[in-house]
DNA sequence: GTCAAGTTTTGGACTCAGTCCAATTTATTG
DNA sequence: CAATAAATTGGACTGAGTCCAAAACTTGAC
């Protein structure tokens, strides 16, 4: 059996062609937006509808298996890469988008200045900036 | 003269009733979004069309009068505070968003662990959380 | 104060990302 | 293998924002 088949079973979710491509898809795209995993899934399996894309990917974050990143003026963002506490570099040119891990060690991110009497639960950390490759092309 | 007035003539923008009505409307609503601020400017001088408020909105961002943030299932809110390097914490429940300053001193969310040779010009952070009233309201 | 030139403002069409819904197909359990 | 519940499909729809051409303004020069 595969692993991506007992990966849904151990989350109880049922085992579909379109589940195990959207999985298989995310490990060649670990940053792709919903349109670009699709694309990615019809590659492979022949056809997939906008709707099993976003029951797919939504379920998947719910459950865990991914984490999905909404960055100012980009359709959302899914990556595998899940559990541990690690943020994002974006370069405004070109859209590329890295891993970058907590600057502050492990999780002192979760404490705030004044929490204004909120229950915090995450802290979402985007670095904005310019790619190796923009730079070149800009400054010339 | 208005203060409004003069600090759009010092930034070289031509004064306008909806430009100004705009200005007065952020100092109402501090984290509003541009459907909200159009409603706010309605009330004041009877309408203002969605091409003016975006327009508005964004040479103002440009200008630096304004800062834009635009969270994850929301649409963009812009803020008056502008300047220092502040940032956000929003409620997951009701939308509620509070400013908070940098937990960590001044300036050094622009570090990142390892910035894959990027350039940074900003750290972005919002903290997500649930706010004091949508607590009361989920643990009952 | 008036006029010309260049911006702004308008409103309507349009795009893009994502959601809603009912009908059909599929996976799972007994 | 049948029954049931869940997933998938496609098409309509929504919300936020952009694009465009025409009309209305601000401004600076006279």
């Amino acid at each position: 059996m595969f692993e991506s088949t007992k990966l849904l079973r151990t989350h109880g979710i049922p085992v579909t062609a379109q589940r195990l491509a959207v999985l298989r898809a995310i490990r060649e795209q670990p940053h792709g937006t919903a349109e670009a995993i699709a694309e990615e899934v019809r590659s492979k399996i022949g056809s997939i509808s906008k709707q099993s894309i976003y029951n797919t990917l939504g379920s998947f974050v719910e459950k865990g298996l991914l984490r999905r990143i909404q960055p100012a003026g980009s359709p959302a963002l899914y990556e595998g890469r899940v559990g541990d506490n690690h943020h994002h570099l974006i370069c405004r040119a070109c859209g590329k988008t890295v891993d970058v891990d907590c600057a502050v060690g492990k999780k002192p991110c979760l404490t705030a200045a004044n929490d204004a009497g909120f229950v915090i639960d995450e802290a979402e950390v985007i670095y904005w900036g310019t790619c190796p490759a923009c730079l070149v092309t800009t400054t010339k």
